[in-house]
DNA sequence: AAGTTCTGTTTATGGCGTACACAGGGTGTA
DNA sequence: TACACCCTGTGTACGCCATAAACAGAACTT
């Protein structure tokens, strides 16, 4: 079934999105892989993930895993997709405005990730998306798409809040694995570094920054940067809005919109368009 | 002189702190591996980067490269700051305002990282810091530390900007790394994914940026990013200068300061404790 | 009943970091 | 001059890893 097609990216698109149809039987399945992978991640992150210990976890051996998943990369595609199907994507109330929408979309990936820090060590292009995956992104592009950025800014911002996310996450994990696997913590380590810090008096700004304590009551790294990155991207919403009048094309179909000398300026070519967009607006908001 | 000392942090600061001093001598030498290995991880990537190779390089056997450096970790820890000595620092004019020259760090760091892609790849808390890597994190904190941000903020914004360099790098990275080893390019795999594409119809948002053509014509992500990024912090600096009136402590000794009934607010408790801003404000500036 | 497919096992290959014991030459001391 | 030591480089070995290939038995299809 898996035999000969590990180089094959189809393959690992029709596991993604299979349908969950067999019932359980005794014996080896897709799921209880990708189950046990995930158990063993989130407690030993991804670098303790091995088809070894895997199948040990279950009981077989390690090649019987192969008869399931075509190796391990696409095992770690499937567990991202299995998590990824974890939280129901409440995220804000449909009512709040994009911007509340869009940071509790942020701080929903960033529970995944505190749940399942292995997540952001998942590294490497090419991740074929699953269903779970593509619902939390077709969510966060629908939250910033009526906001009147272009499709590309649109996109641009949800892969930022998104790498941000991610890239916070793995400052948090990769110290959280260290002091596992050394058994010291962060603050002992660094304090321990006395060799370090002596060298560091000749850069007057540090010292100073030392000395006032900022490195003692950091900034939280995940809500200033959050902070930071909505009201930058406000500002691009803000900056758009108030040149809307100068819209020149149909948001719609593309097509030349005629402006009237006076009153509100038209986004939309035409009424069909005008209804086109509405349709989409509500689309989905079941 | 190596032997013995994996485990001890304290050896990889001496190393990365060394002297220049030792005349070169025929043989294996801590500079000659750190270089071969620099060259070879621009080759290879992080991931191709063995012991083994980097030996073989030299003409050495593997184990000799241990007579100098305590093991991979530390290898790679002298690497980064290898070529953080690189640029020069240049960055900006001292002239230009504090956007200008953060942009400006931003942009240095990220023709490092287009120089050097392996170094967006390196993993893992606890690196010890050289001193090319400290000169550079003392470069930027200088420039952010005139805004009237907060220690703690200042700090933190430095960290924002680095990380996002860094995880907007390792983006490329991965795509180059992946073409690299594969022969396939990044577009033309994408575009052989039909089998998934066929079931991303179903996503309305997702279809209709699709069909608008935001994918075709992305967003730079790294300028669009740090766009988004300066704008959310200037944001930040005029909050804080804003309310500068409101200071109830001296900037510089902590003390609380007595505001006067009118006229412009005070931001030092005493004389002294301006002309120690203003001194600091000037130092370094040759 | 025969053939085929599915499932799991066994064995083996080639890669990795690095611990450990050793060898030879240069240097310092008696 | 003779001895000891240490610095540098070597050879071997261990335990991990992913996975290729050939095989064995059970179950399902025809």
């Amino acid at each position: 079934m898996t035999r000969g097609r590990a180089g094959d990216p189809d393959h690992v698109v029709e596991l993604l999105w299979r349908e969950g149809g067999a019932e359980p039987r005794p014996g080896l399945s897709l799921d209880r892989i990708v189950r046990a992978g995930v158990e063993l991640a989130d407690a030993e992150g991804l670098a303790g993930l091995s088809m070894r210990k895997v199948a040990e976890r279950l009981g077989f051996t390690t090649m019987s895993l192969y008869r399931h998943v075509p190796g391990r990369e696409q095992l770690i595609d499937l567990m991202c997709d299995e998590v990824a199907g974890e939280t129901a994507g409440g995220a804000a109330a449909a009512g709040d405005g994009w911007r509340a929408q869009l940071e509790a979309c942020a701080r929903a990936g960033w529970e995944l990730r505190r749940r399942h820090p292995w997540l952001a060590e998942v590294r490497g292009g090419r991740h074929v998306p699953g269903p779970n995956t593509i619902a939390r992104y077709e969510q966060m592009l629908s939250t910033v798409a009526d906001t009147g950025l272009t499709p590309a800014e649109v996109i641009a911002v949800v892969g930022l809040v998104g790498r941000f996310v991610d890239s916070e996450a793995l400052l948090l994990v990769e110290a959280a694995e260290t002091e596992r696997r050394s058994g010291v913590s962060e603050e002992e380590w660094w304090g321990g570094r006395e060799t370090l810090f002596e060298r560091l008096y000749g850069y007057p700004t540090l010292t100073r920054l030392w000395e006032q304590g900022g490195f003692d009551r950091p900034e939280d790294p995940f809500e200033f940067g959050l902070a930071r990155l909505l009201d930058g991207i406000e500002l691009l919403v803000q900056k758009r809005y108030e040149s809307r009048d100068e819209i020149k094309e149909c948001v719609v179909c593309g097509a030349p919109v005629d402006q009237p000398a006076a009153g509100r300026p038209r986004a939309y070519c035409s009424a069909s368009c005008r209804q086109r967009a509405y349709r989409r607006r509500t689309a989905g908001q079941d």
